[in-house]
DNA sequence: CCGTATCCATTCCGATACTG
DNA sequence: CAGTATCGGAATGGATACGG
């Protein structure tokens, strides 16, 4: 028996989360879309995923406002998932797993796929916690709190 | 039959941090252990999670690189995990999950966790994605490129 | 208290075949 | 091309019992 859990009403942000875009699939997938990736045939090739699972993370996307489903820009006859203001703004998520991964993941001269900016041609700046008046934060300087109606709850 | 795939060995950083820390529990536990949370009955209480699933992923977490085994800070008999310095790099990984999670997964008043700020009792200041030199980047600002010994390719 | 071992249910995933 | 339908296998998760 278990008293905690409605699994979509967890009360930390990070849980629910979670819940809505931390499978294994859907985090790869608007990786993909923010390289412009917009047709169906484009993520499947790309991920190598099964069809049908990809029809199936596609759609709980657009079902969570992740993805809009528009018609194709070139006029065929299919449709294009783009990216809702909701999705686009996963964009720090997808930059922080990222920067983690080049960090620590790779050896210094393995073969890796790396993000630059458009501009400079140069890395990202790596993302950093910071306070309300731009103070470097470490984990030890923050603390959990729970929020009940806009009230803080010790 | 697959071309692409070992599973271990993507180029992709994200692909490759998924594979790693990407299961439905390991941010989980990541992110009690910001909080403070360091005995395995302390995870287990905070998650509600199996007993065996916790310790299984607390051994591939001890694995990766991740926690620390150190004996108990109180002298008991038993074990703590402690994040290791790549583990408590995953800090803008959380919060920027944490953040798009409050911003787009609740409502107003809904009762929810925040992470203060302790010098100020204030919210944290959303991760932004920026270039080398301090720019805020946008999606489509950046563009991936593959890096094959240090040259690009392609 | 801190796990491990076992067993079972469920969920997830990939391959394939099929439809418009 | 863009999916849907179905199936079997693999991985994952939970409950419980047990041992150090």
């Amino acid at each position: 028996m278990v008293e905690d859990a409605s699994p979509q009403g967890s009360e930390c942000p990070v849980a629910r989360t979670l819940e809505s875009i931390g499978d294994r699939w859907s985090l790869m997938i608007i990786r993909d879309a923010f390289d412009g990736i917009r047709r169906f045939s484009e993520f499947q090739k790309s991920l190598g995923v099964a069809k049908n699972i990809l029809a199936s993370r596609l759609k709980t996307l657009v079902e969570v406002g992740v993805f809009d489903i528009r018609p194709a820009s070139d006029g065929s006859a299919y449709k294009e998932y783009v990216l809702t203001e909701k999705g686009r703004e996963i964009f720090p998520v997808v930059v922080s797993i990222r920067q983690w991964g080049e960090r620590f993941l790779f050896k210094p001269q393995e073969t890796r796929s790396v993000l630059l900016d458009n501009a400079s041609g140069q890395p990202l700046m790596p993302l950093e916690v910071r306070s309300s008046n731009g103070q470097k934060l470490e984990p030890s300087d923050c603390h959990r709190m729970r929020l009940v109606n806009g009230v803080k709850d010790a």
